[in-house]
DNA sequence: GAATCTATGTGCGAATATCGCGCAAAAACA
DNA sequence: TGTTTTTGCGCGATATTCGCACATAGATTC
């Protein structure tokens, strides 16, 4: 077997002469992430595996460049990193064609709903609708599901969509992708056991949505259709979440299944 | 203290040692934008400034580093620059604070509204809540705002939330940023003389908000108030967009602009 | 308050990675 | 099929970056 048209590396890049320099220079603006989301040089070296020396002149050039702001110490990610996203969002046709989608769900049904797309181990956020807080009893707004703003990335094991995702890979990819990544637990109703996930991802593909019960977050549950463009192939998913005491998880998933579903279809034709 | 970078430019950093290899690189990313999305390495090059064969190799860089997807001969980027923006967005102050209220105004009112920061020349949409669609008298769903995405750069002359951004500059950099940036003609509406914006500048800061009409992009008005934090300073700004034959100019300031205020003035404590 | 210890800013030579030339091969064109 | 244009890539020269080492600033302890 050669290589498949469509697997994950579609054009093997030969390893030699990639610029090295520009690698590190990434591994320095990578190194600031949602956990740790300011760094000072000694900080930035360790997590980007460099000397503090040149971690500080890459954090330096960074900042000059616009995509760092730093007191004189520690250093954060500016507005200017939003750069990329834009550029994304406007160029890519995923996030343009599936957004108006999303806006029109929210706005028929009060749920939030995202579409996501699979990157390694995790599922990324490409656009999203909907309101994240909800009014509780008490009139206080309450924030629903943390952190799920755009270019938000979740592991694909603990999530609706993340199996949907998976269901949509061949057989060969999909066993490639459970030895590839352990299943971190996040949650007492993770599933951090390969085989009991290939299961679920089985039962996904065969029923062709997926429903996630606090696995990745406790007091959110989620249900996710995938969207297929028209030659059938698996290029995102769509999901929605709620708060369990919001929705039974029975009457939750007939409620919004066929929404999902019928968004779905009239999705296809557009991917 | 926590963070507050004080002034415009907090720390000037020496352009002495810069990595200059990383700001090629960047030079190369950046070199996608909104109107060219894909590019080969003959025209990245032309447009980055450097040699096709260095072009091309800082290309492959960045596809190995998944950054950029490629058939092998174009490039493009891939959903992992959101990286960055996810990041920002879970970290920076500003987005986190003003996206809840944004997703109030929006459910409230049925309205589009943007939180944006100054870049330079541009606007940058850092939260966003609302449809971008309407109902039309049809049946059908229109398109309010094209590219009003996250992300999304508008020029600060030709934009509400730009003028009371510059309302919120000192006269000097007021004066300084006027002599920097020419002033792009967008619509017959624009305004394009410096003096001219520099009145209404001087109006949005008496008045304490600006409005736009059709000055960025037809059939599309907007109304924009400053956000400042507790000690005063302006850090961003809060509008509405809406399209005109949906409301009169007055009347969609009478209705929006009290609803702008108060948000504004509840936002302040928290910035 | 002094002394010690830790963390941070930076100059410089060595080492190494990058640049762009130039050719070969593949497309594109006629 | 012959010709022209575009693209892929090896190689030596050169300019860049690396990281050591030192100096200084800040923190901590006695």
């Amino acid at each position: 077997m050669s290589d498949a048209p469509d697997a994950d590396a579609p054009f093997v890049v030969a390893k030699a002469d990639l610029i090295a320099g520009m690698a590190k220079g990434m591994a320095v603006l990578e190194s600031f992430d949602t956990e740790r989301q300011r760094l000072n040089a000694t900080l930035a070296a360790q997590r980007a595996g460099i000397t503090r020396a040149a971690a500080r002149r890459h954090l330096l050039t960074l900042t000059a460049l616009g995509y760092l702001e730093t007191d004189g110490s520690y250093f954060w990610l500016s507005s200017k990193v939003l750069r990329f996203s834009g550029t994304y969002l406007s160029s890519a046709r995923f996030p343009r064609v599936v957004q108006p989608a999303l806006n029109r769900l929210a706005a028929h049904t009060q749920e939030s709903f995202s579409a996501v797309v699979l990157d390694g181990s995790e599922v990324v956020i490409v656009a999203r609708s909907g309101n994240d807080w909800r009014s509780s009893p008490a009139g206080k707004t309450q924030v629903l599901a943390y952190g799920l703003h755009l270019g938000a990335r979740l592991p694909a094991h603990a999530t609706s969509t993340g199996r949907v995702l998976l269901a949509g890979l061949s057989d060969a990819a999909l066993a490639q992708w459970l030895s590839a990544h352990p299943l971190r637990r996040l949650t007492s109703h993770t599933v951090t056991d390969p085989a009991v996930l290939k299961a679920q991802v089985e039962a996904a593909r065969k029923a062709d949505y997926s429903v996630a019960f606090q696995e990745h977050e406790l007091g959110v549950q989620a249900l996710a259709v995938p969207l297929r463009n028209p030659q059938g192939k698996v290029v995102g998913a769509l999901n929605v979440v709620a708060a369990p005491h919001r929705w039974q998880p029975e009457e939750f998933r007939l409620a919004l299944l066929p929404v999902l579903q019928d968004a779905a279809q009239e999705l296809r034709a557009l991917l």
